[in-house]
RNA sequence: GCGGAUGUGGCGAAAUUGGUAGACGCACUAGACUUAGGAUCUAGCGCCGCGAGGCAUGGGGGUUCGAGUCCCUCCAUCCGCACCA
């Protein structure tokens, strides 16, 4: 009887599906498991064979804690507001909700193919008004809190204390200017391509990061998130969670936290403040002029009438430049002096103060006080105007001569007064409070993370339910009339002046509300990132129509046990998500203060290209290892078409119209192509698509072959090659039943020691790897174990049943077929796990390897109760090592239990 | 520049606390069986050497009875961040 997967992958599917075999338990007597996925961007290209790896990964654990006695969810979602869908509506005039729907119902079928424990019954789509109404509503709810800088806590914002004595209009702009969603104009990211703000973290190097388009930097009116007030929690939460360090040194260089202090000069004629923040105050003595960024409000007040031109030609040109130009003009700095003086308000010094666009607005105060004996970018600017470079800490407290770049390192106090001599790390207590006993600042911590610009300029989002009142005020839409829902529109593109497709339909925009009379809508939408920050909650609890999610399954299924996705997400998504769910920890709607205990990051499954070389001007197609031979260019060739690095000649000439009459030069018969690893993308050609393999060898040898191409944490080029391999174990698994004629073959006998040996140890290491997220190993474990069940002729009944659960999780569609046949009603998946037994682990003898001065010479056998740690010299009697060691008496034998002996003589 | 990760046969990889390096699989070689296959089975397969044996985990050094694993140093590749004061 052969192993016939279409069949049987089919048939259990359609089982499972009508079964509700993976509807989850909420029998909250069991302990739980909370596993979840990165839910995917319903695309329209469909999954590629590197998108279900990290799926497989988690459910292969969902399955096996479930075998393991837990209440496990395991849901599935999609992320279904974004651009993609907009643009091609855009292109197109389809309306986004279609084409999402579209290629979420081939993701599904694609996703349903592969054999997941999904229980979709607990499905989300961010895009469904049914989930985005509690989107808008917890928006709302950080839009009515505020920080409580005391508490460290957000609190409801009708518990703001409100100073006294302020009109009805100074008292609504103290509230706003201190709810956690607030608006400003601000200097944002605008990508003109797109049509929209950008976070910074949606833009590298000056372009977008999806797309590649120019970003400039120009004010507007924004929607904002105050993430900064959480900056220290967000850096603190991260010591309790299992996560990798790598991720968390991104989290916490992403917020950037910095020890210093504000100092404040004083400009000498104004008497303008000009505060600073530096983490060196300790190098006070050495500033010799202060920099302030283009875009500082003080650069017009203080610079003097006759220098005013220059400086704003400097300012215009700098806020012409784009970041990347700013970046690409790194090498040499530029600026122009104000004219204007501060004074050190530690030694009274007066310096210059100047304007550079290598001192950003954006962090810290917009002004540094330049230290250019220690620092590299003051030092180059002061080298290129020429100004003042002091020593004010060396190594050895003498001054360097031939000075040809900063000293920014720690050492010995020159140059500065009365502290010459100091240790610096002993002044840098000292300096502060200098600083502070002029009155001049205070230590201080300082953040590069800044508040979330949260909102775009477009159709496909949440809208952001906010209503403009004729008096000018800005109130929320009350919570009974969300969900606020996108209305239909003549046009998906974005307006000239940056409004969204929404400003244009005046019926939705403009209503009499009837609580604030005549009102404008917010037509801004969320961000991309809005609706995957909370998705893990609403699973708990899709079809709740009163709230987000029912409190008691939140204390009952938080925090996540295990979130399994891509390191692309390592301070979006990861840093936007902690910081909502600590908002809603705060006002007491979720019991953790963090949402994902354990993360793991599965590689990227990188594409393996397969390659023709023609030879030039002709149609003729020469093998990779003969083409040194000929002037050929290399030219992508379709995978699908080449097995094992072989070209199928038929296939290619078929590709292809202009290829059929092509011509090959093959070396030993064979065309060879050639390989490279790349992305995987269409244009490559190099796309192997998971329906096509499920075709050929079953969803079973997918599952199992994806985890066995490697380690799930690291990056590998899929490779079709070895997948024979595991279809093979799979068969041969299947024929362990069965005699030739098809017929169940399985004894009641009692088994051989040496296969309840083998199966037992792969009940133990399958068990100890997939505890410690290690998946490829234990599809090797189960090779072994086959195999040598075969080679020893076992069909025992009870082995095999065993076996088959063990096996369950990686393969699920065989197991129930085979637990079927052995005469189960139920699913496999309401097994347990079989537990190994030390007893037929332990060996009677054991085989000692033996070394002699650390060199493997020779083995011995030893009962299994000698093996002590006191074993003594006196048991190398055995004349095997007494030839080894030549009738030497050893100086000394040192003995690791089930390991090894090594003799020392 | 700063930070992180990785480096083991022809290839993907194993080796959980330092203890027989290369398990398992692919590819390859030889053979068996044939209803001639993209099937199945058996054996071989790190390198050098006829051999005993020697050499091998990116290079060099160290600790140890013993190092892929720990320490130092250099090199290569990949991935983040990048005028952050």
């Amino acid at each position: 009887m052969t192993y016939d997967f279409q069949n049987i992958e089919k048939k259990w599917q359609q089982y499972w599906k009508e079964n509700n075999t993976y509807k989850t338990n909420t029998d909250t007597s069991k302990p739980k498991f909370y596993s979840l996925d990165m839910f995917p961007y319903p695309s329209g290209s469909g999954l590629h064979v590197g998108h279900p790896l990290g799926y497989i990964a988690s459910d292969i654990l969902s399955r096996f804690k479930k075998l393991k006695g837990f209440n496990v969810l395991h849901p599935m979602g999609f992320d279904s507001f974004g651009l993609p869908a907009e643009q091609y509506a855009i292109q197109t005039g389809k309306h986004p909700a279609l084409t999402t729907q579209e290629n979420i119902k081939r993701y599904k079928e694609q996703l349903k193919n592969i054999g997941f424990s999904f229980d979709w019954d607990k499905e989300v789509q961010t895009s469904d008004p049914n989930y985005f109404k509690w989107t808008q509503w917890i928006f709302l709810k950080l839009f009515n809190s505020f920080f409580d800088e005391e508490q460290n806590k957000a609190r409801p914002i009708d518990e703001l204390d409100i100073p006294k004595n302020l009109s009805d209009q100074e008292k609504e702009a103290f509230i706003n200017g201190h709810r956690l969603v607030y608006q400003d104009e601000i200097q944002v990211n605008w990508c003109p391509a797109l049509g929209t703000v950008l976070a910074n973290e949606e833009v590298t190097g000056g372009v977008s990061e999806r797309g590649g388009h120019p970003v400039v930097r120009r004010p507007m009116r924004q929607w904002v998130m105050r993430i900064t007030s959480y900056a220290e929690r967000l850096i603190s939460g991260l010591e309790e969670l299992d996560w990798p360090e790598s991720i968390k040194l991104s989290q916490k260089n992403w917020i950037g936290k910095s020890h210093g202090a504000e100092i404040t000069f004083q400009e000498k004629n104004s008497k303008e403040p000009i505060t600073v923040f530096t983490t060196r105050p300790d190098t006070i003595f050495g500033v010799t002029y202060l920099v302030l960024a283009p875009e500082h409000p003080l650069v017009d007040k203080i610079s003097t009438s006759e220098r005013k031109a220059s400086i704003e030609a400097y300012i215009d040109e700098a806020s012409k430049k784009s970041d990347l130009e700013r970046a690409e003009l790194d090498k040499t700095k530029t600026g122009v002096f104000t004219g204007a003086f501060a004074i050190n308000p530690v030694s009274g010094e007066e310096i210059q103060i100047w304007v550079s666009d290598y001192v950003l607005i954006s962090y810290g105060t917009g002004a540094v006080m330049a230290v250019p004996g220690g620092d590299q970018r003051d030092f180059e600017f002061a080298q290129k105007f020429n100004l003042e470079i002091r020593q004010v800490i060396t190594p050895d407290g003498k001054e360097i001569e031939e000075l040809n770049e900063a000293y920014p390192g720690q050492g010995i106090m020159l140059n500065s007064g009365a502290y010459n001599g100091w240790k610096s790390e002993d002044f840098f207590p000292k300096s502060i409070e200098l600083i502070e006993a002029a009155g001049a600042g205070k230590a201080t911590i300082n953040y590069k993370l800044r508040d979330w610009v949260f909102n775009r300029q477009r159709y496909w989002g949440e809208p952001i339910p906010i209503l403009h009142t004729e008096d000018g005020r800005v109130v929320a839409e009350d919570e009974e009339n969300l969900p606020l829902t996108l209305p239909e529109v003549e046009s998906y593109e974005p307006s000239e002046s940056g409004e969204s497709p929404l400003a244009r339909i005046e019926e939705w925009v403009n209503i009499d509300h009837p609580k604030y009379g005549k009102v404008r809508r917010e037509t801004n939408t969320m961000p991309q990132w809005a609706g995957s920050c909370w998705y893990y909650l609403r699973y708990l609890n899709p079809e709740n129509e009163n709230l987000f999610a029912d409190p008691e399954a939140i204390k009952y299924w938080m925090p996540v046990d295990v979130y399994i996705g891509g390191a692309e997400h390592a301070v979006l998504h990861l840093l936007y998500s902690r910081f909502w769910h600590k908002v809603l920890f705060d006002l007491g709607y979720v019991s953790t203060d963090e949402p994902f205990q354990r993360l793991i990051n599965q590689g990227m499954i990188q594409g393996r290209s397969n390659f023709v070389y023609r030879v030039k001007n002709t149609n003729t197609f020469v093998s990779h290892g003969l083409r040194k031979d000929h002037d050929s260019i290399p030219m992508h060739v379709d995978v699908n078409i080449v097995r094992n690095d072989e070209l199928d000649l038929e296939a290619f000439r078929n590709w292809r119209s202009d290829l059929a009459d092509a011509e090959f030069i093959l070396e030993d018969g064979k065309y060879v192509c050639g390989v490279e690893v790349e992305k995987m993308s269409k244009s490559k050609y190099n796309v192997v698509n998971p329906d096509k393999i499920i075709e050929d060898y079953g969803a079973d040898t997918l599952r199992m072959y994806e985890m066995f191409l490697g380690p799930l944490e690291q990056s590998k080029p899929w490779n079709t090659n070895g997948i024979d391999g595991v279809h093979k174990f799979l068969k041969k698994f299947w024929s362990l039943f069965f005699d030739e004629k098809g017929n169940l073959n399985l004894s009641d006998e009692e088994p051989s020691k040496e296969a309840l040996k083998v199966v037992h140890k792969t009940f133990k290491k399958v068990q100890d790897d997939i505890e410690r997220f290690s998946f490829n190993t234990p599809v090797s474990e189960f090779m072994i174990c086959v195999n040598r069940l075969r080679e020893l002729n076992c069909n025992n009944r009870d082995l095999l049943e065993k076996l088959v659960i063990a096996l369950s999780p990686f393969a699920p569609h065989i197991s129930e077929e085979l637990w079927n046949k052995l005469g189960h009603s139920e699913s496999v998946t309401k097994a347990n796990f079989p537990q190994y037994e030390e007893k037929y682990l332990q060996e009677d003898v054991f085989e000692y390897p033996i070394s002699i001065n650390g060199k493997m010479r020779t083995k011995i056998s030893f009962p299994v109760d000698m093996l002590q740690d006191d074993m003594k010299p006196e048991i190398l009697s055995n004349e095997v090592v007494q030839k080894w060691l030549e009738g030497k008496e050893p100086k000394k034998v040192i003995i690791v239990p089930k390991r090894i002996v090594n003799v020392v003589v």
